[in-house]
DNA sequence: GCTAAATTCAAACGAGTGTTTGAATCATAT
DNA sequence: ATATGATTCAAACACTCGTTTGAATTTAGC
């Protein structure tokens, strides 16, 4: 009982995955099934098959090992949103780029990331959604820092494409945004919106793909609200 | 040790308040704090100044206290999100409303609460914003029973305030309002706001005053973005 | 094949969890 | 004053928590 004779079945292909990687993967669902506090170090080395001092000596302890859930996505997707904001700032040339453009950058790559279910896909979109209201001290603390560089990137950009609004209503919107985004995701499983807002089978049972698209006219929207001088 | 001679100095004016609504009081700025995995019995009875008992003794658990923490303000607050809507369809006669005043009346009611300290004040609404990303099973069943009525009767005013957007897509953008609101609620001390995402601190200490109009245009614009047919 | 390091394992640690118990205290009504 | 029910209390319940231990096992280098 303590461990399953064996858990987590190969599923993928190449899968003889370490102890590391099948306890980073249990961790990761786990969490975003339960939270923080509602998983405990048992239920994580069960489900990876594992023996329970194997967290303790692979990461230290439970907290390392959660800051080490986020750091295996969060490096990609971050450095993606940079290297994505580099290339469009390239080809502007000095120019102010356009805002949806920032904003696809930014909340696009997050959404899209799901698509690959290899970098965690939506289970990883979900466990993000739920910890940006975590209270937990040292999880925020930890997202400040991961996110630091690329919020400040994106930041400026905006102030520059909107050169006529006040920087505390840009930062305010991008807020709004992130809190929509966030929410979108994690509350996007089809079966918890339509039992929770009543919405139609057939009207909430759609992919991610034509979230995106929703989601981003509704940023997009917010942002320019009472903006005339948005871009077309 | 067990329970501190007199925690909870009389703080307010009236505070001859009984066990009960002392225990309430405690749960829940702890619950907005903590969570409620991080949040134990002793925490709550020992800061409301009670007998640990007195929780199991009153609520009969500490799932049924959870419960009763949010029914005693969400009562009030849908009772009330339901009677500004009765009003404001009482005066437009049958004709559909203004989308903009369907918004006020569901979010703006929510961020307005925050400013009767008695109802529980900004405790309550950040309690709100992290609880709406919670998985904790009984805890969404409960939300969906509490708001399902009200939910339901706001859609119905959308629908018939812009009969030619599809449903799908008012329900989804009735959702990321939602999503908007609830992480500017959870996110919206100042000082979390400005540790996080780097704004200056005089940009960001404003009062709710302020952020209310502020999220109220975020959350039109999005619900208008390519939909001509909106009111002006 | 042998050595030494890395990893896994069963078992236990002390501390904290929500809940229950039964006696003590309080309030109220006769 | 007395009886009755409501409430409070200290103590204990059985259980789970994250972490540690030290021996067993596997792996890698020579």
């Amino acid at each position: 009982m303590t461990q399953a004779a064996q858990s987590l079945p190969p599923a993928d292909a190449k899968n003889s995955a370490d102890t590391r990687e099948r306890i980073l993967d249990a961790a990761e669902h786990l969490f975003t099934e339960n939270g923080f506090e509602g998983t405990s170090m048992r239920m994580i080395t069960g489900a990876a098959g594992v023996n329970l001092a194997a967290v303790n000596y692979h990461f230290g302890s439970k907290e390392q090992l959660i800051q080490e859930v986020f750091r295996r996505r969060l490096t990609w997707l971050n450095q993606e949103r940079l290297r994505i904001l580099d290339e469009l700032e390239a080809e502007a040339a000095g120019k102010p780029l356009k805002p949806s453009l920032i904003v696809d950058a930014f909340f696009g790559t997050l959404i899209r990331m799901a698509e690959h279910e290899a970098l965690g896909g939506r289970t990883f979109l979900r466990l993000i959604g739920r910890t940006m209201t975590e209270p937990s001290g040292f999880i925020r603390a930890f997202f400040a820092e991961e996110y630091a560089g690329v919020v400040d990137r994106y930041k400026q950009a905006l102030f520059k494409a909107l050169p006529d609004v006040p920087k505390a209503e840009i930062v305010w919107r991008f807020h709004f945004m992130l809190g929509a985004t966030s929410y979108a995701i994690a509350g996007t499983d089809a079966l918890r919106i339509v039992t929770d807002w009543g919405i139609e089978p057939q009207e909430a049972d759609e992919g991610l793909d034509k979230l995106l698209p929703r989601l981003m006219s509704f940023l997009l929207g917010g942002l320019r609200a009472q903006l005339p001088q948005f871009e077309s």
